[in-house]
DNA sequence: ATTTCTGCAAACGATTTGCACAGGG
DNA sequence: CCCTGTGCAAATCGTTTGCAGAAAT
């Protein structure tokens, strides 16, 4: 499923970061090393947990301090799908335009793209007078469990 | 733009609140009053504003407790637009499936509705296994005036 | 009378921030 | 060395909740 390599993504953020004159330290390291070892979707806290598996010494305000540095780069993206926790998505780098679909119960999340979609989207948003930058769109559905049974076996293990 | 009667709306909620086995309150009535007397977005601390100007004696808690109540009965939508606080959005009876434009600087809020975007909504939740109800569609992009100047009028006056 | 509602203030949970020290350049 | 980065714990901010009294049925 990774096209793009770790490597790369080490390489885009170190010149990010030395763009902006940051500097290169073991959490930061430890944070992106987590942030992007993975190709699913996780919030904050469970960042925290993954960089922490790295280097114990990470702390939650840094993992904080360092997620929008991350967003801003362009390779993680953020997403509010509402529930009051922040979900982050290292997915973008391969699927830039992938767009989401959130059970409203279960609240698992399934990543879609859809030229039409894309397409329309940027129809709409001229349209409208806006500029079809940073789109993203989220789509709130009833999975086929809870139209079914009436609720989601995913309903317990769900995070967000 | 109002083709829904507010006694119509005052009407369908007795009767959901009466169904419910829950009471009629004057702070109840204010909040409704407050909620359906306007076509635009407001937060749970603006309708707060409003019902008081209405009924001085309403508390914050008690539109916390009434927003779900709302919500519920089906006239009321609440928007997770981004950002750390919910809008709720009185507009859903006349239109039923329009979607929101949010301007990623300004939070300007634009309401649309399109009957291409409804189809294909329709399709890809579908497609994927789920079921079209409650769809919710939100589109980040950036104004004009920030395409152009770099930063937006409304910036400051925006709520959310 | 019985049960739901309410306001108040305390509790909450995710995120942010002030501070003094640690550690990159 | 200088200045940024860090962990910690306290602070925020929207929202929720426990409680004792108030009001609706």
């Amino acid at each position: 499923m990774a096209t793009v390599s770790r490597e790369s993504v080490r390489e885009i953020l170190h010149e990010f970061l030395a763009g902006k004159g940051l500097r290169k330290t073991a959490q930061r390291e430890a944070i992106i090393e987590a942030a992007f070892g993975t190709n699913k979707h996780y919030t904050a806290e469970e960042l925290l947990e993954m960089a922490r598996a790295i280097d114990r010494s990470v702390s939650r305000a840094t993992v904080y301090r360092t997620l929008p540095l991350l967003v801003q780069s362009g390779l993680l993206r953020e997403l509010d799908l509402g529930g009051d926790t922040k979900i982050y998505d290292p997915n973008f780098l391969e699927h830039p335009t992938h767009n989401h679909l959130v059970c409203v119960d279960c609240k698992k999340i399934i990543e879609f793209e859809d030229p039409n979609m894309e397409l329309l989207e940027n129809c709409i948003t001229r349209r409208l007078g806006f500029s079809p930058t940073n789109k993203m769109v989220k789509i709130e559905a009833r999975c086929d469990e809870l139209q079914l049974k009436g609720s989601c076996t995913k309903r317990m293990e769900s995070k967000a």
